[in-house]
DNA sequence: GCTTGCTCTGAAATGCGTTTCATACTTTAC
DNA sequence: GTAAAGTATGAAACGCATTTCAGAGCAAGC
């Protein structure tokens, strides 16, 4: 193996023409060059990958933080980034928080170690102060809707998203619409709340389905739902894999979906195709392709919101 | 910010005791001691983790190799690497490949340049032996049965899963079975291949789909189907996913399951019980887990297999 | 003929923390 | 009271590649 010192000592040039040779810096005569490849070829070389962070003083590694690495949601955006990251010969580096506030806050520390040039957030538990404050160290983006020079943001507007779900019930004839949220506090829940209560002037506690992500959590929703004395007409629904496990269940206990209740999900996952749910469709590869541009933007900070569509199929 | 050596200058130390009281080394006096801290503290100082690398030899970092993020089956594997991780204190960098043979290759130089510990190749296109001749730069890990003291592996054997699933099928009355595969000369197929001549004493090239690895490839696989003149009355397919896209589209072809085809799938994924899938329940989670162990055991390289169970449910 | 501007090269500084080795002082141990 | 063991600390080497700076040599421009 050797290092590059040892290069030069064999090829009889300097450390730095060695270096010059294998970062492709012109200025370098065609017979030191080949000096310095037989050399490198004669020992094996490989660099140290970690002298060479050293010394430029980065990286060329994003971090992803992500609650849960094994969820389509969070799969999506990592794809995104991933195939993103590759094309711009970035590495990734991921971190299962759990939404765990110390996890989270151990791979924010990745930007002050130095470890990531820049930061992906793709969802959290810790305040957005804290997050913020790491700015300084590297890019941070949060997929989230947020403002301010800090930080990027790419974002769905989640706001009109789920209101305009509400219209679409509404439109069809639904009154009584409930809905389903990962986490009663979280970002998009309150977003969530706030264009119900625009639409409809109040909330109904009962209507509101709390910790709500995966397909068993949508199973036990229906069960919910089915208890209900008053139940909604219509729910909306965290995302896909929570609505299939909902109108699954729904009708494994006798109801049908759209005759009793009426579902719209999120993220038009590919399995609601197949089960016909109407679905808002959330461009999430794309958000985390963004995200990663972001992530490696020099300077300029920049806020995108993506676009959602609603896609119409049989559960309304 | 500064470093060490800064500090060292501040606190009046040298740059040894700096680094002594940086990673909680004995013999460092309690008024020293507090001396770095205070100075530390004063100059907000933070590590270069890329010198740290560099000094150690080592990163505490695992690379994962995986095709594809979105998919759950890696998602599932990854989130099990993930936790074992954490528990750790190790990073993951993760290189979602495609099936890309360059792209392989560029992650496992991951390994001579001394970016990542180990590495654990949850699926490869790249020649074993290309792989094998990394195992000199670190722990590799393959998820997939291998025997050989270079390398560790954990798998689920895909031969007698396989086997177990005809045989399943036998006894239930089919005599016409098909089956799908991801790729026609991956590693599973292969064995996949084997057991059903073993049983059969033949294969029909007709009943043998290729390519089926999402919930969009199960929806083709069902016309595909039914467009056979002598349809397999039970179906052994890849995963849950293209189960699930199958069996609604048999489904909405007019077929019942199990009426007019009997499925079983693998994984065990969550989508699976609501929908009523028969499934070879495959521990990801936990070989992810076993992956991770392997990937950071020093010096001693292992094969294990993991357990499969056929859950039985209602599309046989 | 002289200046300007390339091309080419190496010494040395830089980025930064860890670890070994040598040294010196204290304590135990017998 | 002396040897052995433990505590405490710093200088210097080590891990390794990049980059700046200075300088030499040579060709083109006027």
């Amino acid at each position: 193996m050797g290092n590059i010192h040892d290069i030069a000592r064999i090829a009889g040039v300097s450390a730095a023409t060695v270096s010059r040779v294998l970062n492709d810096h012109p200025y370098v005569s065609a017979e030191k060059r080949k000096a310095v490849l037989d050399a490198a070829e004669q020992l094996h070389y490989e660099k140290n990958i970690n002298a060479v962070h050293l010394a430029r003083g980065k990286t060329d590694i994003i971090g992803v933080i992500l609650p849960f690495a094994s969820h389509p949601y969070f799969g999506s955006i990592l794809s995104g980034i991933a195939s993103a990251a590759e094309k711009n010969g970035f590495k990734l580096m991921i971190a299962q928080t759990n939404y765990d506030v110390n996890q989270e806050i151990d791979a924010l520390n990745m930007l002050k170690l130095k470890q990531v040039d820049g930061l992906i957030i793709t969802s959290r538990e810790c305040p957005i102060d804290v997050v913020k404050d790491y700015s300084t160290f590297g890019n941070v983006v949060v997929c989230e809707s947020w403002s301010g020079h800090q930080m990027s943001s790419v974002f769905v507007n989640q706001y009109e998203a789920f209101k305009e779900a509400l219209h679409y019930f509404l439109q069809k004839g639904h009154a009584k619409i409930g809905y389903s949220v990962l986490r009663m506090d979280g970002k998009s829940s309150t977003a969530r709340r706030k264009a119900y209560e625009e639409v409809f002037g109040f909330v109904r506690k009962d209507w509101i389905f709390d910790r709500a992500l995966t397909i068993e959590d949508g199973t036990r929703l229906a069960g919910e739902w089915a208890n209900l004395d008053d139940r909604p007409t219509a729910m909306l629904i965290t995302n896909d894999f929570v609505a299939a496990g909902f109108i699954l269940e729904c009708r494994r206990l006798g109801f049908t979906v759209p005759g009793d209740v009426s579902v719209i999900g999120f993220d038009n996952h590919p399995i609601s195709a197949p089960l016909g749910i109407t679905t808002v469709d959330l461009p999430l590869h794309e958000l985390g392709k963004i995200a990663f541009e972001q992530a490696i933007a020099a300077g300029n900070r920049s806020h995108q919101e993506v676009p959602f569509t609603i896609v119409e199929r049989e559960s309304v």
